[in-house]
DNA sequence: GAAAATATGTTATAATATAACATAATATAT
DNA sequence: ATATATTATGTTATATTATAACATATTTTC
């Protein structure tokens, strides 16, 4: 079951990242995506980065920064939302959430002492359902 | 003003990461300490990479992932808090924050689909105030 | 006090990311 | 429409961050 192949706007390389990370179902590092993709098309790190960038940019892709990896975003839009992700420490699976009570909590939280949010990284780690299910 | 500068049981190296990060005040990179670091007793990666690990192992210093970078542990014992950090786009001022509600919601939020969560990131960008007076 | 286990020193290299510059494509002004 | 400026892309080289691998020393256990 795929969803939207196609975004409207997306350059040749930007819709052949964005197609390695559907099949990857998982985060993936530049220099793993540099190595699935065609050789004629990117030929150095420096094109995956700025494809990596660019998708971010649209919001189509999450970095996750703990990882050095990148991932698709969920479908749903968080422009006020921050992304928070659960990641597995036995099978590295990692699922995107949305909360609203920690995005009001962490837009208010630095604000006693005046400061202003505006990106926010949240990465949990931990044991997913499935991983605690087998041990 | 300076607070207790010997911690028991340091080694001698761990004693001076320590105190070039206090002497700091600020986030630093394993290899910002490195040249900072006596040569005679630091003379390779792994031997500030080791005694990184320990002294968070030792909780007195935390890993910001997003900076490749670490910073001394703020002095409340917060081993059932999650820290949060407040990170200047600006000036790069790092400060640590502590919030029950997010600590519980983040305890309980992926486990709506049975994720057991046991260590958090959670690193916020913005400006700080000092930065926001001046701009 | 010998053997095993653990920690530290050291060299080498892996993994991640970007600077710098060349070339091409696109937009802007005349 | 064409020259010029601007922006994006291609490409090489290199910077930055981190760890593998192995040697040596120290500590622990028997």
């Amino acid at each position: 079951m795929t969803i939207s192949i196609d975004h409207p706007k997306l350059t040749q390389k930007q819709t052949m990242v964005f197609e390695a990370m559907q099949a990857a179902q998982q985060p993936l590092g530049a220099y793993a995506l540099l190595n699935m993709l065609n050789k004629k098309e990117f030929k150095a790190p420096p094109q995956v980065y700025r494809t990596l960038d660019q998708l971010v940019e649209l919001k189509l892709v999450h970095r996750l920064e703990s990882l050095n990896a990148w991932m698709l975003c969920c479908d749903h839009h968080h422009d006020a939302e921050a992304p928070i992700f659960a990641i597995c420490n036995d099978c590295g699976s990692v699922t995107e959430h949305l909360d609203k009570t920690i995005t009001n909590r962490i837009t208010n939280l630095p604000s006693n002492d005046g400061f202003t949010p505006n990106r926010s990284v949240i990465e949990i780690y931990g044991q997913c359902y499935d991983c605690n299910q087998r041990s």
